[in-house]
DNA sequence: ATGGCAGGTTAGACCTGA
């Protein structure tokens, strides 16, 4: 089994991209995308389906949007968190056989000044709720998706830069170690990786030509997940594209 | 170098992203 997450920063623009990616995966079984941008009525499901791949999708007008792509259809789908109220479309989750899917794309914050700040350590904490409920409905459990949170300094290209920034804060981090505690595993961190490894790179200020990026996107497994997985790799290929997304796809293989 | 770029909205700047 093969699961990835990719925040593609506009489905619109790159749904070519997101199909050439898919034919060039056949092991991949579910891909979760984040910013979608798209209310459902205008979500490519038509190009998908007749890729030969199942989707579902929660969207919304310019901003956020989530979705599932899927070699099977997914069972007992979620739209957003059950225990916190939002108009903004940030989770699906999924069922497929006995593995539960939760695919996230969790707020930015913007800055620890901005009332954007307490909503996401706000929707984080309801997260935590949410995923300590379900792991016990669902032991066989992944949580996918653009965290917004570079969860140790070794996760970012320069730490001194990005001392007491949105994205590397303490409550931040300490959110990210409580889905630790639930019984999660950072997969990516399971194998030795090639230092200076991140899913993210700002357009502006040459940030990739530069590697000036931060490792934002994960993929936390459960116990009986971790135990399977064999890999987990970041796609920086993906990122060298014409027009591409500032994150990279990351893919975890299980066994 | 606290701006740089990219996407969306909507037809000129402005908002958001991270």
């Amino acid at each position: 089994m093969q699961i990835a997450t990719w925040n593609v920063n506009s489905l619109k623009v790159r749904l070519p991209q997101v199909l050439e990616w898919l034919a060039a995966h056949p092991q991949l079984d579910c891909l979760c995308l984040q910013e979608t941008k798209l209310e459902d009525i205008n979500f490519p499901e038509a190009a998908i389906r007749e890729a030969g791949w199942q989707v579902a999708f929660a969207g919304q007008k310019t901003y956020n949007g989530v979705a599932l792509i899927s070699r099977e259809p997914a069972t007992d789908i979620q739209i957003n968190l059950p225990n916190y109220s939002d108009h903004q479309m940030r989770l699906i989750a999924g069922t497929f056989g006995e593995v539960r899917l939760i695919c996230g794309y969790f707020p930015n914050g913007q800055s620890l000044d901005s009332e954007k700040y307490p909503y996401k350590l706000a929707w984080l904490e309801a997260l935590i709720a949410y995923v300590g409920d379900q792991l016990k409905q669902y032991p066989q459990l992944a949580l996918l998706g653009d965290y917004n949170i570079a969860p140790e300094d070794r996760d970012v290209h320069d730490p001194a830069k990005w001392v007491g920034q949105v994205l590397v804060s303490e409550p931040e981090r300490a959110a990210f170690n409580q889905l630790i505690s639930l019984g999660l595993h950072d997969s990516f961190r399971k194998f030795d990786q090639p230092e200076q490894t991140f899913s993210w790179w700002d357009y502006r200020a040459a940030g990739f030509r530069r590697n000036a990026g931060l490792r934002i996107d994960h993929i936390l497994l459960s116990d009986p997940l971790i135990a399977r997985c064999t890999g987990c790799v970041i796609d920086k290929e993906a990122r060298k594209a014409e027009r591409p997304s500032d994150h990279a796809p990351v893919i975890a293989t299980l066994d």
